[in-house]
DNA sequence: ACTATTTTTTTCGAGCCTCGAATTAAAGGG
DNA sequence: CCCTTTAATTCGAGGCTCGAAAAAAATAGT
């Protein structure tokens, strides 16, 4: 809430509308006496809120899972989120690869669908095209009791703009400026997000494991490119313009390496996937990069890197010195904070973290001097998918079934 | 507002008061009807509201001060906050400088004092005892009208941590952890915000320049350390436990000059006044620097630099690279912003300009490539000064009188 | 079988809030 | 001296949350 905002009375049944829906969401199965003890609002008010819910249909009452029996008074009855109220549609987009999910309201997978698409020859329509074919087999597939398609949630490799769903631009694909949220908006007649797949990570590990993704820290994926999710003050951070926080493209080196992105001396140059075989076959560090890194090979150097101390060992150390740089800055911008890395330079932790940890050391210097978490997730798509998700459904539950106004409900307008 | 908060009816006054008190803080002298104008509450809210600040003293009816006259109608009635309803301190606290001033709660200087104190000699305790000998003066010699003192705000040339109101670490002394916040609160049983002097220079920025500094920019310190003070979402941006965006120690050239925080490579190393003097008399870069440095002999090194291509203009040019390279770091993580320059550094922009634009050129990349824009400010006391000043008053507006519950109201509590 | 007990959930009134409409207040114009 | 115009307040309607009381729905005991 800001500072020149102004606030009017339905505005608190709308928060705690939210408050309710995120803890059914957070557990799954509550009762009205549960869901008092977890928030904190009067039973008084959960009946009313939850009288509300129920009769649009967002929420219902799930009879067969009665949460406790055999006890004495009258029994709870279980309140859940109603899978049918809506569906919500994932679409990721990757290196040669597009992949579209449906989930209905309470986060179960309907459908899915992955397609093989040569991006990087691929111009925008021809994108979008195939994106609208999986969606519209996916919707067509899906049973007749799935509630109607409400949200699209877009994770790509590219720095995105949040609040036009654009990307900008995006490594697997020449062309720029790319509407897919005009598009699919209109198309579907629904909202769309369009985020940086690495902001979709952080939201999945978040949600997974809150206890230790909490208010503030950071998924740096490390694959086809160097990208980075941040979380601060337990809010996702999107740039002040754009998209996501782009570490990889932080510097590293004043005019060193030619970075895919043009400019020269990026953490990326150094550390990506691309840099490290650009390294190891020999090429000079200002050549211009592969567009496209096989995991076969890549395994390869890996695999020479720990078997014998020659050039492929050497540049996953540069690659460790390189994050470590970059991890050293953004820790003094923003306090030492828990990091996960995540994809393929997360299967060849083992190369770079000694180079990692010994230029980052040090940082924590005045505060708390803790040691830095680095956890590692090799496979990033699954977490890429349940962040889209997650964007879905969150959006659902605070913008969508958070307003009051029964009137223009959802549900209501489905009909 | 977040998602685990409970909202209750009363929040909504809270609110709404904040926004009529940011509204008259913002335009001095407002009637009712420019207040409905200016924050769209309805005339009956904005009555309700107002005679409440009234019947608590924060408000008054300013019947000299009339807006508009010899027009038809009823006269509009000016309302204003009422100075004599709080008094408020600031203390900067900066190398041999302690400077405490007192402001009412319209904003308008009261009293101040200069003190001068070795501080690198001085002990925790001398400085909270020349603090406390100056504030015991200047609230001692007030005028009797004055309210009662109601919060005090430090900005300190060191790392802080404003949870706690304490000053982790600063190179004007040589002691650590100085909880001023607990020993002043306890003295003058008010509230104490201690705070990196930056964030206080972005605090006056904003408030005086809200066009140019609006929701997201930077103001960068130069002087005898270099700092950073951060808006980002139009909220300050505090670091995820400790302070300030230590921007002068992120890292520029791994293993290269020696900090005065003891590692190695820090921007600062290479930028700052004491950076600039190691490296023009001839010492090497990983010489222990001077603690204190000489503003004459500065700008005389400076000049020096103005006139002939030497040693002196090289030192210089390395400075404009060394905080080109953490800008476009910076804008890499966060999008190009708006930039204040602020210290003596800001005086010798022409001298770094070059190649400080020089190493982030290219930073815009994907998004609209706009121009940077760099403001420079040499004196950075007037901005520490308002900004200490601006965040006592806002304190005061949202935190203290913004409760609707008029029991505990402060003048209540005063009396 | 029937009542007492226990626990959950709903209902109802009090006390907040904002807002629109009507009313009162306070000037200038003719 | 009345009319017009603008400012500010008052009042009722419709929200909201909450506490207390009532209703609902089970078990336990006789």
């Amino acid at each position: 809430m800001f500072l020149d905002e102004i606030a009017r009375p339905d505005d608190v049944r709308r928060q705690n509308r939210r408050l309710v829906l995120a803890t059914l969401r957070r557990h799954g199965l509550l009762s009205r006496t549960d869901i008092v003890a977890q928030t904190g609002l009067s039973p008084s008010t959960v009946s009313a809120i939850t009288t509300a819910l129920i009769s649009e249909g967002i929420i219902a009452e799930s009879r067969d899972g009665d949460i406790i029996a055999n006890r004495r008074g009258r029994p709870q009855v279980a309140l859940t989120l109603n899978p049918a109220v809506a569906t919500v549609a994932t679409v990721e987009l990757a290196l040669n690869l597009v992949h579209a999910v449906l989930f209905d309201y309470k986060g179960q997978m309907i459908a899915e669908e992955f397609h093989r698409v040569s991006t990087l020859d691929a111009k925008s329509d021809d994108l979008i095209h195939s994106i609208c074919l999986m969606l519209d087999n996916l919707l067509e597939s899906r049973p007749s009791n799935a509630g109607p398609l409400m949200h699209i949630s877009m994770g790509v490799q590219g720095v995105t703009d949040a609040a036009r769903a654009t990307m900008l631009w995006s490594p697997i694909t020449p062309d720029i400026n790319i509407a897919f949220g005009e598009v699919l908006s209109k198309r579907y007649d629904v909202t769309v997000a369009v985020a940086n797949d690495c902001n979709m990570i952080a939201e999945a590990l978040r949600w997974t494991d809150p206890e230790h993704y909490a208010e503030d820290f950071a998924a740096i994926l490390l694959s086809h490119g160097i990208g980075m999710g941040l979380y601060l003050k337990g809010k996702p951070f999107l740039g002040a313009h754009s998209s996501a926080a782009e570490f990889g493209h932080m510097l590293h080196v004043p005019n060193g390496a030619l970075c895919r992105c043009g400019r020269h001396g990026c953490i990326e140059a150094y550390a990506s996937d691309y840099a490290i075989l650009r390294r190891t076959s020999g090429q000079d560090e200002k050549d211009q990069p592969a567009q496209d890194v096989d995991p076969a090979i890549y395994d390869e150097v890996a695999n020479r890197a720990r078997t014998r101390d020659g050039e492929e060992r050497a540049a996953f150390r540069k690659a460790g010195q390189a994050i470590g740089s970059g991890l050293r800055s953004l820790f003094s911008l923003i306090d030492p904070i828990p990091v996960a890395l995540v994809g393929s330079g997360a299967a060849v932790f083992d190369l770079i973290e000694d180079d990692l940890r010994d230029i980052v050391s040090g940082t924590s210097g005045w505060g708390a001097a803790q040691e830095l978490s680095i956890r590692c997730y090799p496979d990033e798509h699954p977490l890429i998918l349940q962040g889209c998700m997650m964007t879905s459904l969150l959006h659902l539950d605070t913008q969508v079934f958070a307003p009051g106004d029964a009137g223009d409900t959802p549900i209501k307008r489905a009909i």
